[in-house]
DNA sequence: ATAAGTATTGCAACAATAGTGCATTAACTG
DNA sequence: CAGTTAATGCACTATTGTTGCAATACTTAT
């Protein structure tokens, strides 16, 4: 069990207080999260500075970033040693249209993608909307 | 070869001035646009009616919508008797990252996608981000 | 310990996109 | 032609994402 400046350290980032208390909520949530949660959360907090600390837990590939589909960027932990820029490890991502929660499913690899003559992949972005686990059993 | 009214009337839409210019501006474009491009090009109509327009034109059918990633919704013709919205007949979307167009590879299917118990699929996204064959060869 | 430099934070803006409410105009129907 | 319905134009508003700059806090060499 690492304590939270550890993982800070680990990634090359100075473990402020905000961003101590912005990776413990991070952490306890098991689902991907937007900035405006964030800046609900920490309701007496900046939102430029939460907007800072999520941006450097990026850069430092602490959090990956989330386009799922809603128009509003979604961040969640990387696993260790993720490496989410690399294609081979891009996961896909659910968002449930119930309780509008985007999990990733990390297990859950994006299958081989032909593309026709030409076109050159970079990036593959996989997102599957429905009802999440929690909400088709409740 | 279908007019411009004909189109629209087989879709249930009122063919106005407005109207017929839009879509013969979509009919024109290979690749996907935004509300924004519309705007630019239909500099002196007025926004909102552009943003009504495409939005009348995504509820009848005739043009469905787009998240290429780039935080900015796209929209492109639906093919004939497409059926956007059901499973199966989803396609990928290409967004080359050089030229910043985005491609329907409407013969590109979405492969199949397992998901973990309890969660239900409704809609799946899938965009491939990289260069496309007209940027790769030039 | 202190001065100088660097990193972080907070505040105030700004821009783009998306969307709504309402009045006006155009089109359609009896 | 009157009355109704649909479409348009204008004026806003909200949200998200983003930057510039000043104020603080933190580090490091002297």
């Amino acid at each position: 069990m690492k304590t939270l400046e550890k993982i800070l350290e680990n990634n090359k980032v100075k473990p402020t207080a905000m961003r101590l208390l912005v990776l413990q909520f991070i952490l306890r949530k098991k689902t991907a999260l937007s900035l405006s949660q964030l800046e609900n959360y920490f309701d007496n907090a900046d939102r430029t500075t939460i907007y800072r600390t999520i941006k450097t837990f990026v850069e430092k590939g602490l959090v990956h970033q989330i386009d799922d589909g809603t128009g509003v960027t979604k961040y969640a932990l990387c696993e260790e040693n993720c490496e989410c820029e690399i294609e081979t490890d891009l996961h896909l991502h659910f968002h449930c249209t119930k309780c509008e929660e985007t999990t990733c499913l990390t297990e859950h690899k994006i299958p081989q993608i032909n593309l026709p003559e030409g076109f050159i992949a970079e990036n593959i972005n996989l997102v599957v909307k429905g009802i999440c686990d929690k909400c088709s059993t409740s």
